[in-house]
DNA sequence: ATGGCTTTCTACGAAAGA
């Protein structure tokens, strides 16, 4: 089975790159975000003419997030628990389940940017990754197979910055986000990518101002999370850096995990 | 760089993103 996760920034953007993406690889799994568009605009009917049963939460004008999957999606879970005021698309949940296969659980992560750090931006992103680890901990309890993916808007490290100094300060860099990504690690969850490869260069955003993508300025933000019993049966993780080189991309790519069965 | 692009909105500049 193949995940994979994307930050499309405007799912009506992109919609041509992700039948495109969706054709080419076949993932069986694609949770998406930063939909920027409301559920009734949600072009539905396009991704499941390329075969994709569709679990959305939308908003108007910013975040929005979807899992789109080849087979049934069971139990769907919206918003992220721990605070009933929080009213931004930022979480979905849903339980792929392969008929005649082994049920998968997967979330569609948008976590908050969090700039400008001494804003309640800030504030708002540190306390939405401790509601993550709180969730984490109830799920890994459950003892399943699970991939938490999405855009976690945190560099985990300096080698997942072409010029990690340019972010010293910056709430993706920040170590109270660096610190409460390991936490979610210390739970017991694996960096997909990195139990791969220790290699440096490997990015999944790059802006879009100031050649970045030309100067290959990137960082790695992008992250699929995997419990245990997931971690058990991955085989490998991609990053779809083509997709940065089309026409109009998005300024997130792909990261695709493969797992047995 | 006081964000150099890109996207969205009861738009025609501002806000958000990272």
């Amino acid at each position: 089975m193949q995940i994979a996760t994307w930050n499309v920034n405007s799912i009506k953007q992109r919609l041509e790159h992700l039948l495109a993406f969706a054709s080419t690889e076949q993932p069986d799994v694609i949770c998406l975000q930063e939909l920027k568009c409301q559920n009734e605009a949600f072009p539905a009917l396009e991704i499941e003419g390329a075969g994709y049963n569709i679990a959305h939460l939308g908003q108007k004008s910013f975040n929005g997030v979807a899992i789109l999957s080849k087979h049934p999606l069971e139990d769907i879970r919206i918003g992220l628990p721990g605070d009933a005021t929080d009213e931004q698309a930022r979480y979905l949940e849903a339980v792929v389940a392969p008929v005649g296969g082994a049920a998968i659980r997967v979330a569609s992560i948008y976590l908050p940017n969090g700039n400008p750090v001494d804003t309640p931006k800030f504030d708002y992103k540190l306390s939405w990754m401790d509601r993550l680890i709180q969730h984490t901990r109830s799920l890994l309890a459950l003892e399943e197979a699970f991939v938490l993916a999405g855009d976690y808007n945190v560099i985990p490290n300096a080698k997942d910055a072409a010029n990690p100094q340019e972010w010293v300060g910056d709430a993706l860099f920040r170590p109270e986000s660096k610190e409460r990504f390991q936490a979610l690690l210390n739970l017991g969850l694996i960096d997909a990518l990195r139990s791969c490869t220790d290699e440096a260069s490997l990015y999944t955003f790059w802006d879009y101002q100031a050649g970045s993508w030309q100067r290959n300025n990137g960082i790695r933000i992008d992250h699929l999370l995997l419990s245990p019993q997931a971690a058990d049966l991955l085989q490998s993780v991609s990053i779809a850096k083509e997709l940065r080189s089309w026409d109009k991309p998005s300024d997130h790519v792909p990261v695709i995990a493969r797992l047995k069965q």
